[in-house]
DNA sequence: ACCTGAACACCGTTCAAGT
DNA sequence: ACCTGAACACCGTTCAAGT
């Protein structure tokens, strides 16, 4: 923390122009977590395209350039950034690493952990979703290597087969991907994140709503969705199929 | 082909400084659907980052501000791709407006189609789904009013109740769009559309394989899918989910 | 009517230079 | 060791100007 690195003595507290807290040592500013937290805030705050190098510097005080000591890319700064959501279930406590109470009980855990985390970066849970991954098996949202383990030896430790728990693997992330980013989109049309200017207009496709009169007269019912509901009716469908092959 | 632009006005015929077809008579060369036809082109040859003004005007011999005639920005151009999309499902002789043999046959055959298409332009699809809809209610994949309308009364013709309609909107394309996203970006790996320069041995995460001996062993059975038969299998599930309200 | 040149305010990234 | 200035090759977009 305090490595007082070439202070020099005479003019003392604000010579060197680094940054300083609010004891007066002087401060490492930077590191590669700090950068992927401001990263994060950044587009939670402001959306994606506002995630700019130049940007992202001037959030930690910084020019653009200091940043590559730190990431060889942007494109890698996004990757870490999934990472780092992807890591956030294992800081929910109501998340097992392994069964405790049966597989429905394991599965629901993590799927409400999932879900509580796109949830919580509504702008980021995309990325999850779109990254390219490191191999074909690889599938979002369970994209880390540690978390498929857990899942499929989990699942194994509840009477899995191989191949049963490479199906509900699969199956499970399906599941999760498809609500997910539903209800991660939906959100985004709500706060409405988009910045071009004035296109409101434009959004509701060539023709209005008028011409379609079994979906004007069903879009109340369309508006009101239950998607808590709605993602627990879907997974206890997913439950009802795995334990047929179980 | 022949950047015949600025020609001196002795050489007669090419006078006008537009280009001009086989037959020598003026030509129109740009509007909206051949810009949209471009773009798609560049984009599922070199890439999303690669859909460029500049890129795509080159590839029309024009310059990039030639574009902005027929589209007010970029990012309504990706809109457009998105709509042309979504209307591919038009041209497929498979896909029926309204159900003839049953719901399931009706709902089978438009899943195959959008399957169809999304497997088509793998590039593209990821467009489908993370593009900000123009309401909440509007689902990705299924995001045209036109068929949101034709699916929600085709159910209705074939006995689904209003609430059961919506339910199986929502179901559908939740399954839709998990399975067909998990599907293109599998795909995307394996025909890896990255330029990040070298990137690859970044890619399998902080920890390599061995670490995990369990996906060490599950490795062949996660690589060997079929994706195809998960999909059908998926959708039988989705089938046999509704049957249960209808 | 349709396209271009020039310009503006940005980008990501590199690299020699400062401290 | 860590950050900056200056520069390069791009971006999207505007607008007066050409034909």
């Amino acid at each position: 923390m305090s490595g007082a690195h070439t202070m020099p003595a005479s003019t003392g507290a604000f010579s060197t122009g680094a940054s300083r807290n609010h004891c007066g040592g002087p401060v490492r500013r930077l590191d590669r977590n700090a950068i992927l937290r401001a990263a994060m805030g950044l587009v939670e705050r402001d959306g994606l395209p506002a995630l700019t190098m130049r940007r992202l510097g001037a959030e930690l005080d910084v020019q653009a350039m200091a940043l590559y000591r730190y990431t060889p890319s942007r494109e890698n700064l996004l990757d870490g950034i999934v990472e780092l959501l992807v890591d956030e279930l294992y800081a929910d406590p109501e998340v097992l690493l392994q069964p405790a109470a049966g597989w429905q009980d394991y599965i629901s855990r993590l799927a409400h952990g999932i879900r509580r985390i796109a949830l919580a970066h509504p702008h980021l849970f995309p990325l999850v979703a779109t990254r390219p991954a490191a191999a074909q098996w690889v599938r979002p949202p369970l994209r880390s290597l540690r978390w498929i383990e857990s899942f499929l030896t989990g699942l194994q430790a509840e009477g899995f087969s191989d191949q049963n728990a490479v199906y509900a693997y699969r199956a499970f992330t399906g599941f999760l991907l498809g609500h997910l980013l539903l209800e991660v989109a939906a959100l985004g049309v709500e706060i409405n994140p988009v910045d071009s200017g004035g296109a409101d207009s434009v959004g509701l496709s060539p023709d209005p709503l008028q011409d379609y009169p079994n979906l004007l007269r069903l879009q109340p019912l369309l508006a009101q969705n239950d998607s808590e509901q709605e993602f627990k009716d879907s997974l206890a469908n997913l439950m009802h199929r795995l334990q047929a092959v179980v």
